[in-house]
DNA sequence: ATCGCCATTAGGGGTTTCCCGTAGTCGCGC
DNA sequence: GCGCGACTACGGGAAACCCCTAATGGCGAT
């Protein structure tokens, strides 16, 4: 369970950086950062404009681990204010350091999920008082639950988190025979399905396999669903 | 994969209907509607404050079992657009008949996630001309995005649709048992971990299978790991 | 307290998949 | 051109899987 500033990641433009700062500056607000969770390894990687001193401090104390607006908001709907998580226990550990970073707890994080079970989480920070905070709130929200969407499909669009996952790159009828084998049908009835040998789909499945380093169909299935290579059904 | 009204579900309060009229009013839409389709069984329920004669018309046909703009949507992260859709030749055959019921095809469909991989699906129409559709859709589409996120909360909250939606509850061995096989553990294997026999083992996968409406095992660890149940490895 | 339900255990027998081959065509890049 | 990988296909033996039946023990319900 690692934290990955994906800003730092060889070959990535950084239009998400600047799609963050812009956001600030629209919405009035100090500080923006979006993360996304690894289905699998629960790795945490995304981007933030807050300063270098406090991200270093951050990744340093491996606070991502315990950060209640990561993973409280990571099991919620609706955008959750920091205000809920005051009289968390974690919640004091990361803000008392926070705030000697200059960065305040009146914060706001908006979770976003796609179709494959991944989750984004869009969180901003403002320095003022608790009721221009709410004040702002109201004001945004929409606006927030906008950004939350294009920053997360944009994200999963651009690739970023393949490369930083590193996901094995299976063929298209790999994929493809692989959703069915996901689906519960036999090998038979793809080939029936798709016109070819059940020979030959067991061929691919075979490939798809060995692509993701897995033992067994069922192996290679699960990987490939917690890759988001393909979806359950 | 049936289709289900829930405002003719004894012991439901119709606040949600009453919720899309409201929204109707006052985004200035002609009909509005909100689905959600089961994870496993794919079953779609929800509300709509369509016409009674479009929606009997409608399930009559089982048309949504290939309306786009619900399964196209249920892939999508961002709202969309139902002009994505007219050169779909399901949408064809959804919209003619609509038409005749008086419905545009001038819509636009907000999906929107939980964190158990529930999707559910707002969408609007309106009877207008694409200019005045495209203003219309840029002054709301933040709106919208807040009201399909309070709806999709509320009515998870609702407990209406938490029996169909409840993840199925294996027993621990199951559990302990899927969790092998997604690790590429062959029965064999399992039974010697777990010093029983290969062919305990096998029964447990089998009621485990039949808990998951799977088909297969390999379908089985798919969705156990889609429904978070156990983790790939 | 007895009944039913379900988790857990297990064996037999048929089916399917897996795994080791071989082999031809097609497209793509060096 | 020539290699490399994707896609196609077939065969045979071994292994794994899937379905059937069936017994035991726990636990809640009537």
């Amino acid at each position: 369970m690692n934290l990955i500033d994906l800003s730092t990641v060889p070959n990535t433009d950084d239009n998400f950086m600047s799609f963050l700062d812009t956001l600030c500056e629209s919405l009035e607000f100090e500080y923006a950062s979006y993360a996304t969770t690894h289905p699998i390894t629960g790795d945490v990687q995304g981007y933030a404009n807050y300063p270098d001193r406090w991200k270093l401090h951050y990744a340093k104390r491996g606070m991502h681990r315990v950060d209640p607006t990561l993973y409280q908001s990571a099991r919620s709907i609706a955008p959750v204010d920091w205000g809920r998580f005051t009289e968390h226990p974690h919640f004091k550990s990361v803000f008392n350091d926070a705030r000697d970073f200059g960065i305040t707890n009146c914060g706001l994080t908006v979770p976003i999920r796609g179709p494959y079970g991944e989750c984004g989480l869009l969180s901003v920070t403002r320095n003022c008082d608790a009721h221009e905070w709410n004040l702002l709130k109201k004001k945004v929200v929409g606006d927030l639950q906008f950004a939350a969407v294009h920053m997360h499909d944009n994200v999963m669009r651009s690739g970023v988190l393949h490369k930083a996952l590193q996901r094995p790159a299976l063929s298209a009828r790999e994929l493809q025979i692989l959703q069915w084998v996901a689906a519960g049908k036999s090998q038979q009835d793809i080939g029936d399905i798709l016109s070819i040998s059940h020979r030959t789909v067991e061929v691919h499945l075979r490939s798809g396999r060995q692509k993701l380093s897995a033992l067994t169909t069922a192996q290679a299935v699960g990987r490939a669903i917690g890759l988001g290579l393909i979806h359950p059904s």
